[in-house]
RNA sequence: GGAGAGAUGGCAGAGCGGUUGAAUGCACCGGUCUUGAAAACCGGCAAGGGGUCAAACCCUUCCAGGGUUCGAAUCCCUGUCUCUCCGCCA
């Protein structure tokens, strides 16, 4: 949620801000909303005040064993007036909240105009695209070889877009959950959390999911619904909120690995082949709670990480800011990884770390006591996957295969994987 | 699932329906004392909103949502969560 003081003060720049977005403000209803919220409220206050100060002087007067049934009757027709005002103050800021809820983060100075993936700014590729010298298969074709990835398997359990693993492919998935797990905790300094995978709405309208984008959720549930986390970021940044950390434990870094649940709804056609994009997937996040002056070099550092898992697997992947039009709801600035797929000669998205500044924050309560002041402020909230372990194992697969449809074991997975060292067909 | 108890400021913990935003203790901040520290003593210390150049000042908030009342932390209803006991259980 944006600051409602600059909402209030300078719309006209708010609005600005929400086209480069791709988002519209209404400046003049806004307005008219605001000179209304402040004359009802005002007014609503006065009659708290004067009912105030009736009611205890009441209660003096009783006090003193003075005959009260004047008082009372001057009193009478305040509540009515009073309920009145209040019904139109609560109307009219939940209207105002609606407005608020809706509008997306102003993005961050150096996000490049755009308003598609074309547009994305590329920063710079790691490693060269692999080559082989004879026609790479994707992971489709070498899952089906290596038989440890069903999809029609997937289909009859669930549906569409699910998938079974097994055998050696399963255990490279997990292999690859322990290795990052590992890195970002011995390496990082992240916090390993736990966390529910199913969460409340109260959690999804902190980070911003809600009450926007609740087709890309799945819920469960009748009277007290509960949402499946579409990502990890739900539940961990959630465990600030109403929160007011202590200087001291600034900042917070946590790191959580969990299936994610998305329903998709808007990528029919995306993506049918293969497990690129499923209902379903395993990711392990990062999350980091930070101080306003810490927050884009604690992006960066984040990025870093997330960038340091590629690199420790040897997958060639760019580093790309996306543009505007691209740059998600709730974020100031984002960075995408694009890990490369010989599969599909192409580099696809693995990680995305943004910056959301105070904006979740806000949402969430979640606030920080600063020494200097003594007073709380907003914490600012970045997160970013670490990676998606889905298109990872994916990546791996297609870069580390042979010609025989045999996959190499990368290096620092060995450790994970028991003794082997090749991921071959069973004879 | 059954029975009971509870939810109050950063924490602990009081609070007859009436000048209670809330006693007290701890923590924290400032000061006195001390060579320094500790102790002792003095003072300050909730959040959010409105208002103001800044103040003063005003409003809201004692788990959440309804209700009763001139007036609710205190009474009533509903929900959520926590704890204890019983049953069941990975």
């Amino acid at each position: 949620m944006l600051d409602p003081q600059l909402l209030r003060a300078n719309p006209e720049q708010v609005m600005a801000a929400m086209q480069r977005h791709g988002a519209d403000l209404d400046v003049d209803a806004l307005n008219a909303l605001e000179t209304r919220r402040k004359a009802i409220q005002v007014q609503t206050q006065t009659l708290q005040s004067e009912r105030n100060k009736r009611s205890k002087s009441i209660g003096m007067a009783k006090a003193k064993g003075e005959d009260i049934q004047p008082l009372l009757d001057s009193v009478s027709q305040l509540g009515d007036d009073l309920k009145a005002a209040e019904a139109e103050l609560n109307e009219i800021q939940s209207e105002l909240l609606a407005i608020q809820q809706t509008l997306p983060n102003i993005l961050a100075d150096d996000v490049p105009d755009g308003k598609d993936e074309e547009d994305n700014e590329l920063i710079h590729t790691w490693g060269e695209p692999t080559t082989f010298d004879f026609e790479a298969k994707d992971h489709v074709d070498l899952g089906q070889q290596l038989q440890g990835i069903d999809f029609e398997a997937g289909a009859k359990i669930a549906g569409s877009r699910f998938v079974t693993l097994s055998g050696p492919l399963a255990r490279l998935q997990r292999a690859l959950t322990q290795f990052m797990l590992d890195t970002h905790t011995d390496e990082h300094g992240y916090r390993e959390t736990y966390v529910p995978y199913l969460v409340n709405k109260e959690s999804l309208l902190g980070t911003g999911q809600l009450p926007k984008f609740e087709e890309d959720l799945f819920s469960i549930g009748n009277d007290s619904p509960y949402y499946l986390i579409p990502t990890a970021e739900v539940p961990v940044t959630n465990l600030v909120r109403d929160e007011i950390i202590k200087a001291d434990d600034m900042p917070l870094k946590f790191v959580a690995h969990t299936p994610c649940f998305r329903s998709e709804a808007g990528a029919y056609g995306r993506d049918v082949r293969g497990m690129i994009r499923q209902h379903q997937f395993e990711k392990v996040e990062l999350v980091q709670i930070v101080t306003s002056d810490e927050s884009e070099a604690a992006h960066e550092q984040l990025t870093k990480h997330a960038e340091n898992i590629l690199q420790a697997l040897k997958l060639p992947y760019r580093l790309m800011l996306l543009c505007a039009g691209d740059t998600g709801f709730s974020a100031t600035k984002t960075f995408d990884l694009e890990v490369w797929l010989p599969g599909q000669q192409a580099y696809r998205e693995i990680s995305s770390c943004s910056n959301f500044k105070d904006f979740q924050a806000r949402r969430l309560k979640a606030r920080w006591r600063n020494p200097e002041t003594g007073k709380p402020e907003l914490v600012h909230t970045i997160n970013g996957s670490g990676l998606a372990v889905g298109r990872t194992l994916i990546a791996v697969m297609e870069n580390y295969q042979q010609a025989d449809s045999s996959i190499k074991v990368p290096d620092v997975l060995k450790p994970y994987m028991g003794k082997l060292e090749c991921i071959k067909k069973a004879p």
